[in-house]
DNA sequence: CGTAGAAACTTTTTT
DNA sequence: AGTTTCTACG
């Protein structure tokens, strides 16, 4: 039992061990903030501050969740057991299973993940005959979400415009179909539990003398719902710590307010701010781009984050001709690193690369398949959201919740059984019409559907008392997806990702099934939920040495002795979409922040002229955050990109203006333009550099279209503008 | 009803 | 480019 509480620097001490009061802390990347978190809760454990019972802990990640368990494990002679840490969400469905009719909810409600709530959205507006270009699904879904996150429901939405009116409408029937069918979606989760305890007293008076102390981790990422879900439980007894940093805010795009930060130091910390700057990462060189490029960000609470290591290396610089030569630099000096180079190599694992956006992954597989790296993925398409999986879990939910729509069009007819567009439409209508759900309308009103239900039916029954494993055993082998997927000569990674669905299901313990579920929970319906919140974030190869591959924002949390941020092109990271954002350029430079702080000692900052997207070549300009880290901390490998800089003040980013989709053809890359060609890199006297993105005219006559960046896209004569290679 | 191939669509980040 | 949706045909 040891809290090792000498090696605390004065301020994650005083963190620790603040007796009393509601208090914030405002952690700079590195400062071992969540070692500090994770001490406290041992702390207040330990010295008869609380009973493990009295913590309620909440986190963004299932990953953070779980480290902050194992660690306090090993400070504390207690199991994770009694206590309450877990996501956001995981705390709230827990909180929903214990006090399911209350709430209002069946006891074997389903969660709908993002891609079930869009065909929950798309199936509902298809039935409400609503035009699908003026209101499309996606921005239903983002619209009801966007509510629930604020809290409101749809009688509370002002519905000014005609608009805005039919959204509220939609939004309005959209919960009566969940309410329906007995699901919920992941804000509904958070929303549903916090009205629960609003609304009843004694149950919130029940949470409120529990948590004594009430800890919140990332606090800058939480939407104004978490907020007021946190205010909840928080008794006259309770005290609120809360951990967080302003600089890596990087989840605007689904609500989150960092305003909470200074709300919350108004309401409760009250002057209580404890400043966590030392970090204990990164060497100086990193920490010194990483504090010059965040002071380009105007709206900060600030801090000064130092470091007491040397300078380090400089930040290597990496120019690529395109997006598959940026790669197989990445790949070849990963080599060189687990290599050593005369020192001693790193461990693959110990290596990231970073990129803003998924569809950047493929291409450095690519690289790292040819150069036979063991790489991981995170993120994307994760195991639980794979489509043979999601259909073997739809046979269990029906099972388990026989009103689940979304299930039963699912997997009705996959394998086929002859149940047709035909068929399902008659027994939509005739649900529709008794009110039903499609499985007790499937009774009465369709021969086609009949044998359906009876398998459901049968399988109920056959599974019934066997273990968890079996079940899905039994499951995938009789509803016939692995025959299905056996016919099918690409179905080989389908059918061993069924079998794999076993594994995880037998891997599925009780422990993990009581800190997330709660104690009184059924198996299989604990799995549902473990499966809907949880990805699968952790799958395959567990163990062997491999290099990481993900995004920056699954990244934050985590640190690398080497780092490679790839993709700093303008358009891509910031992303052209983040521009038209509301403060959307800040969020991408917190993002650009958060990458290069999770490097310990090495960092690499690449990019490329021309990149593969969506089938078309992009012609890019380097990212302007690769500019607002001085040169000073900079290495160039590749001959610099020249660039001229205009005169004057510099004109404001000019919405969408840096990246333009072009089709290359071989007509514009042949055409004789007086010396220059699509996608070549020029100066111009006033503009400074651009790149060349359309062409009309030939020879002398030749006009070409310039995209100059920050100083906007330029039709130019060649014969008279002074443009130069670059 | 089921399938194959064509056409259309997407085009950021995630619990 | 990859995925989903549509269309034509057996």
């Amino acid at each position: 039992m040891s809290l090792h509480l000498e090696h605390l620097n004065p301020e994650q001490l005083a963190a620790v061990t603040l007796p009393n009061g509601h208090a914030l802390v405002l952690a700079g990347a590195g400062s071992g903030k969540t070692r500090v978190l994770t001490t406290r809760i041992a702390w207040l454990i330990q010295s008869g501050h609380v009973t493990p019972g009295g913590v309620l802990a909440v986190t963004f990640t299932n990953k953070a969740a779980r480290e902050m368990v194992q660690r306090l494990a090993a400070m504390l002679p207690v199991s994770p057991r009694g206590l309450w840490i877990g996501t956001f969400h995981g705390l709230a469905n827990r909180l929903l299973r214990a006090h399911h009719q209350e709430a209002g909810l069946p006891r074997e409600y389903q969660i709908l993940d993002t891609q079930d709530q869009l065909s929950a959205v798309k199936r509902l507006a298809r039935s409400l005959n609503i035009d699908e270009d003026r209101m499309p699904p996606r921005e239903l879904q983002r619209f009801i979400n966007a509510q629930k996150e604020e809290g409101l429901r749809a009688r509370d939405v002002p519905a000014g415009d005609d608009l805005t009116r039919r959204q509220v409408e939609f939004f309005a029937s959209y919960d009566e179909q969940c309410q329906r069918e007995g699901v919920a979606d992941f804000a509904e989760l958070l929303l549903r539990s916090f009205e629960l305890l609003s609304r009843n007293e004694i149950l919130r008076q029940h949470y409120q003398a529990r948590f004594r102390h009430i800890l919140t981790d990332e606090f800058q990422d939480t939407n104004r719902l978490q907020y007021r879900w946190l205010k909840m439980f928080a008794g006259p007894q309770s005290r609120l710590f809360a951990v967080g940093d302003d600089d890596q805010s990087i989840y605007g795009f689904r609500g989150a307010h960092v305003g909470n930060l200074a709300e919350f130091e108004k309401e409760y910390a009250k002057g209580q701010v404890i400043r966590l700057e030392q970090n204990y990462r990164s060497e100086g060189n990193i920490l010194a781009a990483a504090n010059a490029l965040i002071a380009n960000n105007a709206k900060r609470l600030g801090k000064n984050l130092w470091t007491a290591a040397g300078q380090g290396e400089p930040l290597r610089v990496f120019q690529g001709d395109s997006d598959a030569d940026e790669a197989r630099f990445v790949a070849e000096e990963v080599a060189a690193l687990a290599r050593g180079e005369g020192g001693e190599g790193l461990r693959l694992a110990d290596i990231a690369v970073l990129y803003r956006s998924n569809a950047q992954s493929r291409v450095l597989e690519h690289a790292l398949f040819g150069a036979a790296i063991p790489y991981r993925v995170y993120g994307g398409l994760r195991f639980f959201e794979r489509a043979e999986v999601k259909h073997a879990l739809a046979y269990l939910r029906l099972m388990a919740s026989p009103a689940d729509d979304n299930s039963f069009l699912r997997v009705a007819n996959f394998p086929p059984r002859g149940i047709g567009a035909r068929s399902m439409e008659l027994l939509q209508d005739a649900a529709k019409q008794k009110g039903a759900s499609l499985f007790a309308a499937a009774e009465f009103s369709s021969a086609k559907a009949l044998p359906f239900r009876k398998l459901i039916e049968e399988l109920q029954s056959e599974t019934r008392g066997l273990p968890l494993p079996e079940t899905v055993g039994h499951v995938i082998a009789r509803s016939g997806l692995i025959e299905h997927y056996k016919k099918d000569r690409e179905g080989a990674d389908r059918v061993e990702n069924l079998e794999e669905l076993v594994n995880a299901a037998a891997a599925f313990t009780q422990e993990e099934r009581e800190i997330e579920a709660g104690e009184e929970s059924e198996p299989l319906a604990a799995f549902l939920s473990h499966a809907a919140l949880e990805a699968g974030e952790h799958q395959a190869a567990e163990g062997q040495d491999a290099l990481q591959l993900m995004t920056v924002h699954s990244a934050k949390g985590l640190e690398f002795s080497a780092v490679f941020m790839s993709g700093l092109e303008e358009g891509l990271f910031p992303h052209e979409q983040s521009l038209a954002e509301k403060d959307g350029l800040e969020e991408e430079r917190r993002l650009a922040y958060v990458a290069i702080t999770r490097a310990r000692a090495r960092l690499y900052l690449s990019f490329a002229q021309t990149r593969m997207l969506h089938g078309q070549t992009r012609y890019s300009l380097p990212s302007r955050f690769l500019e607002e880290v001085p040169e000073r901390l900079k290495k160039w490998l590749t001959p610099r990109f020249a660039r001229a800089r205009a005169a004057g003040p510099e004109a404001p980013a000019r919405k969408n203006a840096a990246y333009f989709p072009k089709k290359e053809t071989f007509f514009a890359a042949s055409r004789d333009l007086a010396g220059f060609r699509i996608g070549q890199n020029v100066t111009h006297p006033k503009f400074g550099s651009g790149v060349i993105i359309d062409a009309e005219g030939d020879g002398g006559e030749a006009r070409v279209q310039v995209n100059f960046g920050r100083q906007g896209v330029k039709w130019l004569a060649v014969a008279m503008a002074k443009l130069q290679a670059a």
